[in-house]
RNA sequence: GGAGCGGUAGCUCAGCUGGAUAGAGCAUUCGCCUUCUAAGCGAACGGUCGUGAGUUCGAACCUCACUCGCUUCACCA
């Protein structure tokens, strides 16, 4: 940040006649780090000079001030900054040390509420690897907004209403048992969803009964409401467990079920601002003019949908919470509906529609194919989270035996391998599932980012965790540089990852400041007894301190042993 | 057909508001544990950036056309 406008101000002085801002839009990084810190390309002036850029940039290095900076030199048309390595590297380093916790943070958000529509898995149904996408991103982008000072809500909106209930009671009714439900609640309910889909193929008549009986529970039929409570009870206690694994806790479960009393008033205000319509027997808003397709607001058997019910949840948010924004982190494939959520509120004239956005995310198959619970085709979260916790653990017993709290380790590697993964890639690629990928703990993986900073509490161990508050940090190793400069960029990584909505670019930069760390790490002894020795360790302390707080906002733990 | 997302190395992906020889990881081959954890480090190999035009001093990036893949388009969520 501040090493930036060190370079702005020194070209600015060279060039009285343009504006900072254009200045500071023109300097980049420079992929190849020997070409210097910050380069300034200088085509962009050949033709108010009338010159050649190669020409221009030798000019400015003649009249340039170059104070503060190591050296500036010219290569073609290239204006090229080396900063005093030594003196900046200090002043990043004090800064990290002197308050490591707040480093990074930033004021974007002033406290303004935002709430994040996340994980929401339907009772009844296991929880799959696209619900995990949901729950990590939703975290992850609920810690990153914190780290800007938005205040997060979390809100898990679960599935636990809706015409599933009416196909579940159906096929208990017709094939169930009390006994084998209690056995096993989640994989019992789920077969009896996947027969339901299988034989309502060939007899329509399944669809009616389940029509039928979802009636029933919107009445409030006391059998179907038992069943319901049972259903969604059973279901609950399993996400929690998983739930807990993820160390993902919600501010809200305010499911589709609680707005069942409040979709009156949003059909009362649709029709006092005159914008419900009949169409085939149900009740639509007309979007044509926002070239979308009719909102189904009400069905023709008066049953209401998803849309509806979204509508109630929408205005319930924004009185409660009086949000400066409204996310909800769900798969690309709905992209239409959201489309639709926000053309309605704002025909029923709400600007603060304005406010809400879809956080998609991009689909995961398996073997090409799409996931589908109806058809039984699922990848279950929980067995991939299992698998990837035996396989730390035998890891562990192979490459650290004598690892005290092997098995919690083992948990924070092989959950934090899954995790990272998913948040690794930009949100909306979607992936094919393969389990050997998922749960990898070498090269660009979330155990190699642990890794390096459990290396680095060893060192600091080892050196005795001296007190680095006050120490001269000035490392004269250019070895270190890399790695402090990935240091100072990490309020900017911060703030593009929240301004973007995107886990990824935290994943990648922890990545990256792990990879600096190691080459340096193998190359520069730091424990070695001369007058650098402290800044060295602070150097190590500022690394372990943000790769910490990195992977505090994926939601990744981090052991301190591994 | 409309809308959306994507096509970069054998595979998975980076590539910032257009800029200097297109970068990682995995896989393959080969080095490095008598020094701070080898879940690591280093090297080699590997690319017509889907195709064709255009804008520009300069295009993987912007525009247009085409092409391929996936998603979605009222009574599921």
């Amino acid at each position: 940040m501040e090493t930036k406008t060190q370079v702005v101000d020194a070209l600015a002085t060279v060039l009285p006649d343009i504006q900072k801002v254009d200045i500071e839009s023109k300097i980049e990084r420079p992929k190849d780090t020997t070409k210097g810190d910050y380069a300034f390309p200088a085509f962009f002036l050949a033709k108010q000079l009338h010159q050649a850029p190669q020409q221009i940039a030798q000019d400015l290095l003649a009249k340039i001030d170059q104070t503060g900076f190591e050296k500036i030199e010219v290569v073609g048309p290239y204006l090229n900054f080396f900063l005093d390595k030594v003196t900046v590297g200090a002043s990043i380093l004090d800064e990290i040390i002197s308050d490591p916790a707040n480093y990074g943070s930033s004021n974007v958000g002033e406290g303004g509420n935002v709430t994040i529509d996340m994980s929401s898995p339907n009772i009844a149904k296991p929880m799959s690897m696209g619900h995990l996408r949901s729950t990590v991103i939703g975290n992850a982008l609920a810690n990153i907004l914190k780290k800007v000072n938005y205040n997060p809500i979390k809100i898990n909106h679960l599935g636990d209403w809706g015409t599933q209930f009416g196909k579940l009671m159906t096929a208990y009714k017709m094939w169930g048992s009390e006994a084998e439900v209690k056995a096993d609640p989640i994989n019992t309910l789920q077969k009896y969803y996947v027969r339901f889909h299988q034989e309502a193929e060939t007899n329509p008549e399944l669809d009616e009964d389940a029509r039928a009986w979802f009636k029933k529970l919107e009445d409030g039929d006391p059998e179907a409401m038992h069943l319901w409570e049972w259903f969604r009870e059973e279901s609950l206690q399993l996400f929690m467990k998983i739930y807990d694994l993820l160390d993902v806790h919600f501010d809200s479960f305010n499911g589709e079920a609680f707005y069942n009393d409040k979709m009156d008033e949003v059909i009362e205000l649709l029709e006092s601002k005159h914008l419900l319509q009949e169409s085939k027997g149900a009740e639509i808003v007309d979007l044509e003019k926002y070239n979308l397709n009719p909102a189904l607001i009400k069905k023709s058997d008066g049953a209401t949908l998803y849309i509806t019910r979204d509508l109630a949840a929408a205005i319930y948010r924004q009185r409660t919470y009086n949000f400066v924004q409204s996310l909800y982190v769900v798969g690309n494939e709905q992209q239409n509906h959201f489309k639709q959520l926000k053309a309605v509120l704002k025909e029923m004239g709400y600007d603060w529609s304005d406010n809400i956005h879809h956080i998609p995310f991009g689909l995961i198959t398996e073997g090409g194919r799409k996931l589908s619970t109806r058809k039984g085709h699922i990848i279950l979260l929980e067995e991939v989270l299992d698998d990837a916790m035996q396989l730390a653990k035998k890891q562990i017993a192979e490459k650290n035996p004598t690892l005290a709290n092997a098995d919690k380790v083992a948990e924070q590697v092989g959950v934090g391998a899954v995790v990272f993964h998913d948040l690794k890639n930009e949100r909306l690629n979607s992936f094919d599932f393969d389990l050997e990928e998922v749960v990898r703990f070498e090269g660009e993986t979330g155990p190699y980012v642990q890794y390096a900073r459990a290396r680095s509490l060893s060192i600091l161990r080892k050196a005795g965790n001296p007190d680095l508050t006050n120490v001269d940090k000035k490392i004269s190793d250019p070895n270190a540089w890399e790695v402090i400069k990935a240091l100072g960029n990490y309020g900017d990584i911060v703030q593009k990852a929240a301004k973007d909505y995107e886990p990824s670019v935290i994943s990648k930069y922890t990545l990256q400041l792990a990879k600096d760390f190691n080459q340096y790490y193998a190359h520069s002894k730091i424990l070695v007894e001369d007058n650098e020795k402290l800044a060295r360790l602070s150097l190590v302390k500022a690394v372990s301190d943000v790769l910490e707080s990195g992977l505090a906002l994926l939601g990744v733990q981090a052991p301190n042993e591994m």
